[in-house]
DNA sequence: GGCGTAAGCGACCGGTCGTGCTCTTTTCTA
DNA sequence: TAGAAAAGAGCACGACCGGTCGCTTACGCC
């Protein structure tokens, strides 16, 4: 059963990238089997349909993302740090690890915001995860802490930095991109930081 | 040859619409067809191509973009008060006039960033002049006046914050999305009309 | 070390894709 | 109003789509 899981884990690495590429609907079982060396029936040994792949790809972005950005930051001392740590992760994400495809999650939030079903379901609630996890260090960031309304404003700007990145980099091709989003989150932190409550 | 110039219209239009909700390869020409009441090698009498519609669609897109943002706010006096009106309307660009789809312009970037070809040559193009006319305004929102790295700065802010609205209204249900954007972009015309140089 | 089962292959299914080709109908114009 | 040109229908094509089935192979456990 050993054997099995890899070749699992492999199926959708290789998904995901391709996913991230062209979209989750627009790979093909025929694109995934033959970038992992399997013949298109061998997939279904693994999962049922393509939707059960695609499931399995954004549980396996989400994770990879997490572990990419949240751990390196998790413990460190202040709020302050850990949401520096975080963004600076983020920018990593979506220009090195993601480097030929552009972030896969924001490509799935675009391509799925109008889709239902259990794919954008799952995607759906992780980002809540993912926004609450940093909602949450956003109110610790100053004493008085943050009300959640000013927290999910400033979490609301830090999303729309990462996002805006994105596309500056990638199809605009402005090479101060990583200029811009940094200066403008070290300043909504300095601002947020400081703000009278 | 009048009656064909508004079937080709018509052809843009739903295609555009169905686009947006879809993606732009995603959609099928017989799904156009149908939409339009035609056949699907009709289509083929007004475009040579999938493609040459594709560029059709982006084309009328960024016209109905640039009318619909620009337009209002060109002939007002200050560049604040353009740059005010010109948020606005791309927020009512988003979630009213592609209130079942988003953003197709938004939409396209991600599909189209990573697979280059004559459609995403033509929405880059569209997309930097649009840059370039925002970047004049933000040029002109303070005297003395910006220089161009902090009006691109500035820009980058302001479309970030127009990409975040759009994930934060749709993707995550955020009902104060609309407030998060706007105070946002409020504070960003403050801080850098006010900034000494 | 044999054996059950998981892993994987190849052929094939019905359906849809974009795109030609031919033919008819409509529309514009001289 | 006649006739050319445009608009559009119908059909067929090869390729590819997600998915099924039956077969073989190879692994993992007793």
């Amino acid at each position: 059963m050993r054997k099995g899981e890899a070749t699992r884990a492999r199926i959708v690495d290789e998904a995901a990238r391709l996913a991230a590429q062209r979209g989750l609907t627009a790979v093909s079982l025929a694109d995934v089997a033959e970038a992992v060396g399997l013949s298109k029936s061998g997939l279904f040994k693994h999962f049922d349909s393509k939707e059960a792949m695609q499931v399995a790809v954004v549980e396996n972005v989400m994770e990879r993302f997490t572990a990419h950005t949240w751990t390196p930051a998790a413990d460190l001392p202040t709020a302050r740090e850990r949401l520096e740590k975080v963004f600076e992760c983020w920018l990593d994400w979506e220009d090195m690890v993601w480097s030929e495809s552009g972030c896969p999650i924001i490509a799935f939030s675009v391509e799925l915001d109008d889709q239902p079903g259990p794919v954008r379901d799952l995607l759906q609630h992780s980002l809540k995860r993912w926004r609450r996890t940093l909602v949450n260090q956003f109110v610790d960031l100053r004493e008085p802490p943050l009300t959640e309304t000013e927290a999910q404003a400033a979490y609301f700007q830090m999303k729309s930095f990462a996002m805006g990145y994105m596309d500056a980099r990638r199809m605009m091709g402005d090479t101060d991109a990583r200029r811009s989003a940094t200066s403008a989150f070290v300043s909504l932190l300095e601002r947020t930081a400081k703000a009278a409550a």
